[in-house]
RNA sequence: GGGGAAGUGUCGGAAUUGGCAGACGAGCAUGACUUAGGAUCAUGUGCCGCAAGGCGUGCGGGUUCAAGUCCCGCCUUCCCCA
């Protein structure tokens, strides 16, 4: 390497990371202290669940995360970046289950290479407070909230129908339960409904404030799905009494009123029918016996269906009549009752009131099964000569009331809804009434790896609180996995059995723990004071947190994390949030001021090995007999594609663990060869015999996962190019806020990039130059433009354009260096370039700061302001437009006022030529940035 | 079916209030230095055209001196909900 005077080795991460980020450990620089005389700032990212590895999604999401922390803290704040593990949940135990190994000996040892890991990525987390869930003197605290919401009459047991994966062998929130197939979230098998005796959270206490967002600064996507999640509708409940006669004589006449909620009270009068969803309990007690079979049959085929399937529009609507009647209260009409799949039990009360002529699904039934459609909302346009015409399909919409009794001309839906439902509530048959998607927050689950749930069963005193004092209920270690199906805990008679804190009789203990999302519903306030009080014994008056740190933290100032989140965690922290304030226990109504969410990092396409196979055709497929394997990395030594009747040689597109399907031309054509499970396969670069299934087939963009190899590792990232890079690339390559699919060639860029900010800093020039009148002040306004837009974006997560903008930076210093190396203007430019990487590349900011012979450390030094002054550039150019198209440019001194601009737009000999034989109209120059010249 | 987001070179992506489309980087091409290059440096690179010029931000209209950006109507993809 060509050298100046100094010597000075090359950039090299490996020795200088491990170095600096022993340094600031040592020296505790990121320790988060209270310190009243400064602003506090408090960051917080996703805390990761311990599966194994850190993967590269993590890093997308921290590493840009912890660059604006770092930038808020060099902006004069205090600034709280914390990290801990989200450490209970299913994959501990089912490795338990599986290999034989204990959750917690699992998750321990996860957590330890995990933080290994992170701690490579030289982020300014504060390890003194990290929190890791499944510790008592965490959970202990998750026990107290149970305990403490219990006492404020939020929890509840009841016996409900919930949702149960039978692959995870535990109930799952409703939450939890993906899309049209009902998968689990967690294992993607499909969910069954259970009857369970289950404990649940009131959130549905909250769902009128979940939906004010008025006081923080979300995305927009996630208060969209939280506000659909939640589903508020405004309507009234009507009650239907039962035709008397219908009611069987020893059932008690108060069951008999039928309790609908509906959205629109003004078409009362325009209901026909009503239909009960076919688990309605009241089914069995109304129908009548000959129709008994039918509806009993309707019911078990209803049960196997879906909910997106009974809930189609499209779908032709099925039902079976009772024989039963219901008398609607406003006119007295028997209208008859039928039982439709299409109505849900676990929406509003699981009856409605059948209006066919203004709800589409009603209109279809009503149409079906013919039905009387009467309409009672004016329909202009389908009237003919005064006479309605038979409805083409069902009307929502606008018009006045008609058949409708005393309302007859009142416009609907308003204020029709108001004046309908008013009248009902007179005559006391019904009332306004607000109907949620929501559901109250189910948190028990029949595992053993999650917080025990505080609660002892006593033959006399039913279930009974554990006193907090008595808290933390331990989950014991000496447990035996089986695949049963049921927690462990149920046959730990050490665990089971208890004496009741009431009476001091026998008892036993809740076996089932809580759902994990309990542990992270408030670990942004555990970072506060991790373990707070452990080994002591609290009241219910205790406070889980340090008051003191509660007071200066909270709230979390900037919450960053994956959108996926959207109706479980951040709905759920909400809650728990609201849930503390009314306790006492924070003074604030919201946990995250700021949320904002990154994208996800895709897999990148590939292409697939090359395969040469010799054998035999066996009809259209082709029978291996011996199999040479050409990796997709020596894409230049591969074979040419052939297919003869003795060998198929290709690019392999995809695979199952018997054949392979191997591209044999240019235009794609596939060959499926057969594979015996005996023959030998040689991968190139892989000890000993492969298997088929090691072989890589063809990728496009698809998510990440190790059965495809296309996992990105940043442990080898690190290896091979340092984390400055890594960082720096996940903030280059995308838009934080979308993701996309990964592209190891962009790393390529930004290692040049840093290599030459190295040189540039640390290489005399090879050849100086005198210095320009103009260069000093080309290179400030450089700087300035820079410090101006990097501060922005930085702001604004716009973490791409941070790094466009550092780069132009450098491109400005290698052209200025030859002309201004050691001089004063050069200084400056080089210390704030060092200032603004040093949020993005911790290490080598550091490296070269010391390098510089500038006091440690770049991370404790203000943010660089810029100076408006600075920016202004003396002479400027003006683009000058006839009819909307650049015709020429115009170089002008940058204070020339309007009328000089136009003269010499105008002067432009270029311009001059696309004027010849026109007539000026117009010349328009907004603002001095630009001539716009009309000609006819 | 309803709601939302997105659509810009070969690729990732830029583009305050409507104001020079394609910043920055990748890739590619040419040259320099090299025993060598998948290193480094320099130059070029939206498309068509020798050029003048023309065409270009999913498609079709509109508003405007001026539209990636605003309005109307479509198409495609992704997400959420029913």
């Amino acid at each position: 390497m060509f050298q100046g005077g100094i010597a000075m080795p090359e950039y090299n991460p490996r020795e200088i990371e491990p170095k600096w980020q022993k340094r600031w450990e040592d020296d505790k620089l990121y320790k988060a202290v209270i310190d009243h005389d400064k602003p506090k700032f408090y960051a917080l990212t996703m805390l990761p669940y311990p599966s194994g590895d850190i993967h590269i999604g993590h890093w997308y999401a921290m590493a840009p995360s912890d660059a604006r922390a770092r930038f808020k803290r060099m902006q004069g704040n205090n600034v709280l970046f914390p990290m801990g593990f989200d450490a209970f949940g299913l994959p501990a135990e089912n490795a338990a289950i599986q290999r034989g190994v204990h959750p917690k000996g699992w998750t321990l040892r996860n957590i330890d290479r995990e933080r290994q890991q992170l701690r490579s990525m030289g982020a300014m987390f504060d390890w003194d407070r990290e929190a890791i869930s499944c510790l008592p003197g965490y959970y202990r605290w998750s026990e107290w909230f149970f305990l403490k919401f219990y006492e404020m009459g939020l929890v509840y047991r009841k016996q409900a129908p919930v949702d149960y994966c039978p692959s995870c062998k535990t109930t799952l929130a409703r939450e939890q339960v993906i899309g049209d197939e009902r998968i689990c979230e967690r294992c993607g098998a499909q969910v069954v409904k259970k009857d369970l005796k289950q404990w649940f959270w009131k959130i549905t206490n909250y769902a009128d404030e979940l939906l004010d967002f008025s006081k923080i600064d979300w995305p927009d996507r996630i208060r969209l799905l939280q506000t659909n999640w939640i589903g508020r509708s405004e309507g009234a409940s009507v009650v239907f009494k039962i035709a008397p006669e219908d009611l069987p004589d020893d059932v008690d006449p108060a069951m008999g009123d039928l309790v609908v909620f509906t959205t629109r009270p003004d078409t009362l009068w325009g209901s026909t029918f009503m239909v009960l969803a076919p688990e309605h309990p009241l089914v069995h007690v109304i129908t009548k016996p000959e129709h008994h079979e039918e509806v009993h049959a309707y019911q078990i085929q209803a049960s196997r269906q879906t909910e997106i399937e009974r809930l189609s529009t499209d779908k032709e609507k099925t039902g079976i009549f009772t024989g039963a009647y219901a008398i609607n209260p406003v006119n007295d009409a028997r209208i008859p009752i039928w039982v439709a799949d299409y109505v849900m039990m676990g929406y509003g009360t699981g009856a409605i009131m059948g209006v066919a002529a203004h709800d589409e699904r009603d209109f279809k039934f009503a149409s079906k099964f013919a039905l009387d459609i009467p309409v009672v909302i004016e329909v202009a346009e389908w009237i003919e000569d005064g006479r309605p015409l038979p409805l083409p399909h069902a009307y929502p919409g606008e018009g006045n009331m008609i058949n409708s009794g005393p309302f007859d001309g009142t416009p609907a839906p308003y204020p029709a809804k108001e004046k309908v439902t008013e009248w009902l509530a007179e005559r006391g048959i019904g009332k306004a009434a607000v109907n949620y998607r929501l559901r109250d927050w189910l948190i028990s689950r029949q595992r053993y790896w999650g917080i025990p749930i505080p609660i002892i069963y006593c033959d006399t005193c039913g279930a009974v609180p554990v006193p907090y004092e008595d808290l933390p209920v331990l989950l014991p270690d000496d447990v035996d996995f089986r695949p049963t199906g049921e927690s462990p805990l149920k046959y730990h008679e050490g665990f089971l059995n208890t004496t009741c804190p009431r009476c001091g009789g026998p008892a036993t203990r809740e076996t089932d723990t809580m759902d994990t999302f309990v542990c992270s519903s408030w670990y942004q306030y555990a970072y506060l004071s991790p373990y707070y009080r452990e080994g002591e014994s609290v009241t219910g008056d205790a406070t889980p947190i340090d008051p003191e740190e509660m007071a200066y933290w909270a709230p979390v100032d900037t919450y960053t994390g994956g959108a996926e989140h959207a109706v479980m965690h951040l709905l759920y922290t909400r809650f728990f949030t609201k849930v503390m304030r009314d306790a006492g226990l924070v003074n604030f109504d919201e946990p995250m001021l700021q949320c904002r969410n990154q994208g996800i990092i895709l897999g990148e396409p590939r292409c697939g090995d090359c395969v040469d196979v010799k054998g035999t055709r066996e009809g259209s497929a082709f029978r291996a007999e011996s199999l040479t394997v050409y990796s997709f990395v020596d894409e230049k030594s591969w074979p040419d594609p052939v297919s003869s009747d003795t060998r198929v040689c290709g690019e392999l597109m995809d695979r199952d663990d018997v054949s392979l399907k191997v591209r044999v031309s240019s235009d794609g054509a596939l060959v499926v060869v057969l594979v015996d499970e005996g023959l030998a396969v040689d991968i190139p670069g892989k000890e000993g015999q492969g298997a088929i299934t090691d072989i890589l087939y063809h990728l496009d963009v698809e998510k990440m996962s190790k059965s495809k190899k296309n996992v990105v590792a940043p442990d080898d990232l690190v290896a091979k190019y340092g984390a400055d890079t890594v960082r720096a690339y996940l903030m280059f390559g995308w838009r934080w806020e979308q993701g996309g699919p990964w592209n190891g060639q962009g790393m390529e860029g930004v290692i040049r990039w840093i290599n030459r900010i190295w040189n540039i800093i640390t290489e005399e020039p090879r050849a100086p130059e005198a210095a320009g009148d103009g260069a000093p002040r080309e290179l400030l306004r450089a700087v300035h433009y820079a410090i101006k837009s990097v501060t922005a974006d930085m702001e604004s997560f716009s973490f791409n354009t941070v790094i466009a903008r550092l780069m132009e930076l450098t491109n400005a210093l290698s052209r200025a260096k030859p002309a201004l190396w050691s001089t004063e203007v050069w200084d400056e430019a080089i210390t704030a370039l060092l200032l603004m990487l040093a949020p993005v590349m911790p290490h080598i900011a550091e490296e070269l700061w010391a390098h510089l012979g500038k006091p440690y450390s770049v991370h404790t030094q203000p943010w660089p302001t810029w100076d408006a002054a600075m920016l202004v550039e003396e002479m400027i150019e003006v683009p000058v437009q006839v009819n909307g198209r650049v015709r020429g440019r115009v170089t002008i001194s940058a204070d020339a006022d309007e009328e000089a601009i136009k003269m010499a737009a105008l002067a432009d000999e270029n311009v001059q030529r696309h004027l010849e034989g026109k007539q000026v109209v117009k010349v328009i120059v907004p603002r001095g940035k630009l001539v716009s010249i009309v000609v006819k």
